[in-house]
DNA sequence: ATTATTTGCGAAAACGTTTTCGTGTTAACA
DNA sequence: TGTTAACACGAAAACGTTTTCGCAAATAAT
């Protein structure tokens, strides 16, 4: 087992010093063509790469990004995942996760955990229990230490940072457009608690497409599920909630709900109740994952392209970046210059499978 | 915009020197109550945090751990993913993730861009590419550069680390054997080319469940599908390749596939020919992921407990990397010491849902 | 032959820590 | 009074880089 070798060994070896063997390897003209060529072959040999964490320290950053997510178990953040890997590692930067399973005081530590010196920025999606609170004070004072934050899907007009964030609203406006053309008359809604931003606007695009169309949203054939209790462990109480749902309202043609696991249970629920699809109820949910892709019958889905998500909020964080070392070598430093951020509206896109006629 | 302060700022304001700081901090006694109480106060006011890089640095050890996997975008991998970072943060550890997307190139880029100094060591599953090439020389450099390694699920013999595993083997036999409980007479399988270890274990379970009870497996009842290309985006090809498969073996009343996917799309295809499950035809997937739960019916599956390898994997890195630690302070440090790696088999369990009797 | 200019390299600082080893001051002791 | 011990703190090295600056020798110009 031998460990990496470093300048200083090589310095050593060659008997010349650490700082001849770092320019000669960074093809500096101040040393001879001769020593450079030694000295590259050497290291060579014994396949010298420099240590980013010295590295880091000298250039005081990392080339590293912060990915603080909810949950990791869960198709549409891992795709912005891979969204986000992509582009940072095209671009020389490398990916480090934390998981704030949804708990407020969680993603306080894994945000101090690598604001010390860990990262150059964060990408992030606030935990439900961040929205429920209000509480954004940990978001605004890593940014007021310098280090940029990117937020996506869940975000918040409190912080002053770029956003990336889909068109929830027009999503919906656009899916429940679709049913009504497909002849849907009796329209249902099932989503969320109002305090996840994405299931209020949802909701807003559910009725503002019925209003359009000069259909008064009927209260009845909205059904709000709390998923503040982790939803997938009681799938049971979720199906049993849509049941009573369905029973009580046996007109609904129609069901536009705001996940693909709502839409599916919906699905499963009307054929136990002898319902078929598309024929007797049409069903369009939100966020293209496995899910939609593999059910029978497959699903209609608002799409939400969750890589494109990433790559977008990662070009964001690293053009920030290489913007803030720009800055630093020019040496006017106006702190109150006003930087004007970014959000960025990734446009929804329904693809049509079998729930919908 | 405020910079994170140091310990040279601290020491500066209040007159003293760095170390006195730095041990005042640490509430070394060779520093007097008063100019301790002094420091932290100040201290605590500027919220001082000791940058990490430079601990890093000094301690030759960044308390990172590097993930290293084909695909993020998979249930399985996210668990495991999950399990990790579970134990990792408990532990006082991070996690830095780097996705080889199958393929042998960029997984050593991966690893030669995390291994110099950016992390402690590894947890990988290795990549289907690097399978095929069968060239494992990245895994053994790393480790001979005292980076330990810990694969998961697909492992290897020719790299000497510790593994974490599920149980493939038994656990296709548990589900085939189920089949035949269950009462079926002609079980098929439906796997993947044998160069993916996990593929051709579970096929060697099937024909061993089977010849267990003096069933005579017939090669005509196996489907090996190629995924070397990209099967998600192919859904047609493989729902067409089942549909010849089961029109040409028309007896079937049981199928095993080694994964979610298979199974479902054979649970679909098998409906549109006009059989219904369970009655005509138990299907048992492997992996237990969204699909199954969600799937109608539901699928009965061989669970991997994804999480519990995370966890372990991740208790076995640490494990090492302390131990490694505290070697270094004893002062006996043999290089030919047979260190024994450890080979954890998790064990499978079925899931019992819809989609058998 | 003297001065000026390259050329080739090394010393040292810096990034932010921790830790070892002094060292000066004060208090205790003979 | 002189010696010792305890106390409180600082200087400096180390982790592995990069980069600025200085300096000698070699070459070029006068």
């Amino acid at each position: 087992m031998k460990r990496k070798i470093t300048l200083k060994q090589i310095a050593r070896e060659l008997d010349v010093s650490i700082s001849t063997v770092s320019k000669a390897l960074s093809n500096s003209k101040e040393i001879s063509e001769e020593t450079t060529q030694k000295i590259q072959a050497f290291a060579k040999f014994y396949s010298y790469k420099p240590n980013n964490i010295a590295l880091s320290l000298k250039n005081r950053k990392t080339k590293t990004i912060g990915i603080l997510i909810p949950e990791i178990v869960h198709h549409f953040f891992s795709t912005v995942i891979r969204g986000i890997e992509l582009v940072a590692n095209r671009r020389g930067y490398n990916v480090i996760v934390g998981l704030s399973n949804e708990s407020f005081t969680k993603e306080i530590i894994n945000m101090e955990m690598l604001a010390n010196g860990s990262i150059d920025g964060f990408i992030l999606s606030i935990s439900k229990e961040t929205l429920l609170k209000q509480d954004y004070h940990h978001f605004n004072a890593t940014i007021n230490q310098g280090i940029p934050i990117v937020m996506f899907d869940r975000v918040v007009n409190e912080v002053d940072c770029d956003k990336v964030i889909v068109d929830d609203f027009m999503g919906s406006v656009k899916a429940v457009k679709k049913l009504i053309e497909k002849g849907c008359n009796n329209i249902a809604l099932i989503t969320t608690m109002d305090y996840v931003s994405v299931g209020r606007l949802r909701t807003q695009g559910y009725i503002e497409a019925l209003e359009n169309n000069k259909i008064i949203a009927d209260p009845n054939l909205i059904l709000k599920i709390d998923d503040s209790l982790d939803v997938e462990n009681h799938l049971d109480v979720l199906e049993h909630e849509i049941e009573q749902f369905f029973k009580t309202n046996g007109n609904i043609d129609g069901v536009f709900a705001v996940n693909e696991l709502y839409a599916v249970t919906a699905m499963k629920v009307a054929r136990k109740l002898g319902l078929s699809i598309p024929e007797d109820i049409q069903v369009i949910g939100f966020t293209d994952g496995v899910l939609s892709k593999h059910a029978t019958p497959s699903l209609t889905t608002v799409s939400q392209h969750g890589q494109k998500i990433g790559e977008q909020a990662a070009n964001l964080l690293i053009d920030r970046l290489v913007a803030a070392e720009a800055e630093n070598d020019q040496y006017f430093t106006n702190d109150d210059r006003k930087s004007d951020f970014i959000k960025m509206v990734i446009e929804t896109e329904i693809i049509e499978r079998e729930s919908t006629k």
